[in-house]
DNA sequence: TAATTTATTTTGATGTCCAAAATAATCTTG
DNA sequence: CAAGATTATTTTGGACATCAAAATAAATTA
């Protein structure tokens, strides 16, 4: 339990964070609303916001023009003055740099994708790699990067938020490679780094958070298969902010190499790389031939199997049994309320859902699935942007103040 | 993140909680050390030991004898009132249910075992054998019903603490056996249903709270294998409150027969009926064949395993692997700080460690369990009551006011 | 134009914490 | 053995937070 001491300041912190959260998912709104929304008296929200008025966060809306229609004394909207600062997302993945900026109400201003040869940067140059793309990309905007209060950096792989090292990662030959010490040092922007999954689990938080109250899993399918947990409404990161490297965790003692060098990860058979050796009829035990598969070549394989063509089915069969035991182990373990299918690889999930399915028959006790919602989202890679700038503006309405 | 509106009142609620659990881990204290151990001023910890002190939970202990040899005004140790109530613990396993009484200081009062077929009981008995048993042992101490606040149960098992279910248990036949309600309407007393190994974490936090402020993982060997899992200081438990059924985690597709139906669960395995069972030649499909183990009979086995006898030393090779195995993909899933290993069968877990090691080594990445602690603790079953007690203590000082 | 209705602000009460001052109860020292 | 020193605890007064209730603002309706 918290084992903080509480004092009346803490009281306002939590309030006026209460009322910044309201505002930012669920828009303009008057007083009234937000007293609704938080629980708190009006006169506190009066309280409150002239206080977050007067530091320049919040500002009063343009009136609806659709017509109030209605007796008493008009509302007036309340909103995030989009002004206050700037936050940068930058999304690493094998190949692929992508950047996008966004203003204090979340507002997307602006994003760029950049080609980079990931597998041949050594672990100094993918962060001056990075440092470069960032400045050449504030630079086109006419932007300092003075004025750029924090930049969230979202890679595939295991990171380690605290230190800011990526420990490891498909993208790249090397690891442990550090990521926030020097972008931040070339840059001057205030860096964190975070597993791209937790990312995507956090934008789902923000955005229905109803459905996050407890404990749920987010699997994305994609090159690789990642995910993030959501535990007791906060998104979760292990000791080392390393957790949920669920694509490496075992599933057959001994079984398929994987990228990462080990036998029988979950990766090596539920990845697009894994899916397609196994198709090719390749050895398991063979280093995976590519690099980042080609989306075309994928949906080939995916449609042969949905043509029946043997190779190709037992492959995406492979693939659901180890995801499907993979999901049964963490629901052993954790017993969460909800698992979410997400990214690219969901539009072959049908292809490997009866396996998943069976293996979850097969590897746990009913009870702890009774409830269980499965759940599929086509949402794509944009969501990890977007859920980076949920993070980094959540923090931000922890403990900003303005200027 | 808390989305609780916070109060004044919340303040004090949970200020006084500090005081009381300071007291409660730390014994009879002055005001000072309460200030130094919470971090509140001086004024403010008078101001909450006067209330309660008028409430009753807090009296004034006796001056220690040994003088205090240091000028300014002498110390006034304050304590927990040991009389305030008195709760129960029941720790229900295979063939046994055992009770305890304690005060409100956590001092155990008295106790008792009882020897029960509990395989031959159906759902319906269950409840009443143990409401029969709890309210002899309190005819036995002078106790009415009434005078106890509170009952703590601790089960071998998936339960569901919301619903005061027994999902699960290797003890019983049934399954979905109902607890709380019927012992709670049976006797008078207040329920509340854990998971035995949960309630061991929960004692090795209380003692120990600075080493559980993470993500920790308690294993707990003996008849079957149970976990207990500490999250960001707090004992997990998933949706249903059933989270960490580690022993029914799915060790391997199809592997050994499991006593709960299903195939190669590390329980099937690493439990005592399961490494006896591998150790006698006996087909690993085959329903186990065994109640509760004599503990003689397992430890004639590692004493046959450590003279060198192949068959023995197999077993605890194959118990040792699954282990691991399990260990790796809870450490691939949540990169915890601290794997406690505890329980009677760390008496044997020398046999198993090679191949507990050996597992983590070729199932997780090498970054993740880096700076992981794995520790040993000879603690026995009586953690279990004594951490079931801590549980039911710490909910009382969040919001127990007095008569 | 007056009455009604709804939103927001103001006022006053209650309660919290804390710093600083006051008090209490001991030991030390000359 | 009395005055001083030292440490613990309590008291006092200030700063702030929330909230209920009253007051005010700004519209619609009759």
């Amino acid at each position: 339990m918290n084992t903080n001491k509480a004092d009346v300041d803490a009281v306002r912190r939590q309030n006026r964070y209460l009322i910044l959260q309201a505002l930012r998912i669920h828009g303009a709104r008057p007083r009234v609303d937000i007293g609704r929304l938080t629980q708190l008296s009006p006169a506190t929200v009066t309280a409150i916001t002239a206080q977050l008025f007067a530091e320049g966060l919040v500002i009063e809306a343009q009136q609806d023009q659709a017509a109030p229609l209605t007796r008493g004394r008009p509302t007036v909207d309340l909103e995030l003055n989009p002004d206050v600062l700037r936050v940068l997302a930058l999304k690493i993945s094998i190949d692929r740099f992508e950047i996008a900026l966004a203003d204090y109400s979340g507002q997307r201003l602006g994003g760029t994708i950049l080609a980079v040869s990931t597998s041949n940067l050594d672990a100094a140059s993918v962060a001056e790699r990075a440092s470069q793309f960032i400045l050449s990309f504030l630079a086109e905007h006419h932007l300092q990067p003075s004025a750029i209060h924090k930049l969230g950096i979202a890679v595939q792989g295991a990171v380690d938020s605290h230190s800011g090292q990526l420990i490891w990662s498909p993208a790249f030959g090397e690891r442990n490679i550090p990521l926030t010490k020097p972008i931040s040092e070339r840059t001057g922007i205030a860096c964190i780094l975070a597993n791209d999954a937790n990312m995507i689990a956090e934008g789902l938080m923000a955005r229905e958070h109803h459905s996050y109250l407890g404990t749920a899993a987010v699997v994305f399918l994609g090159y690789g298969v990642g995910l993030g947990l959501v535990i007791h409404g906060t998104t979760f990161h292990g000791s080392t902010g390393a957790a949920a490297e669920f694509g490496h965790m075992n599933h057959m003692p001994a079984g398929a190499l994987c990228r990462c060098g080990r036998f029988g990860c979950i990766e090596a058979y539920a990845s697009d790389y894994g899916i397609l050796r196994h198709a090719e009829g390749l050895p398991l035990d063979m280093v995976p031939p590519y690099g980042a598969v080609d989306p075309a070549v994928m949906k080939a394989l995916e449609n042969a199997a949905k043509q029946g063509d043997a190779a190709a089915v037992a492959a995406y069969n492979a693939a659901g049994s180890a995801l499907g035991f993979g999901l049964a182990r963490l629901v052993a373990l954790l017993n969460p309320d909800r698992i979410v299918i997400a990214g690219p690889g969901t539009s072959a999930f049908d292809l490997m859902e009866p396996a998943v399915l069976q293996a979850l028959d097969d590897g746990v006790v009913e009870a702890l699935r009774q409830n269980l919602i499965i759940e599929r989202l086509p949402i794509g890679h944009d969501m990890i942007l977007t859920g980076t700038f949920d993070k980094i503006l959540g923090e931000v309405d922890r403990d900003y103040h303005g200027h």
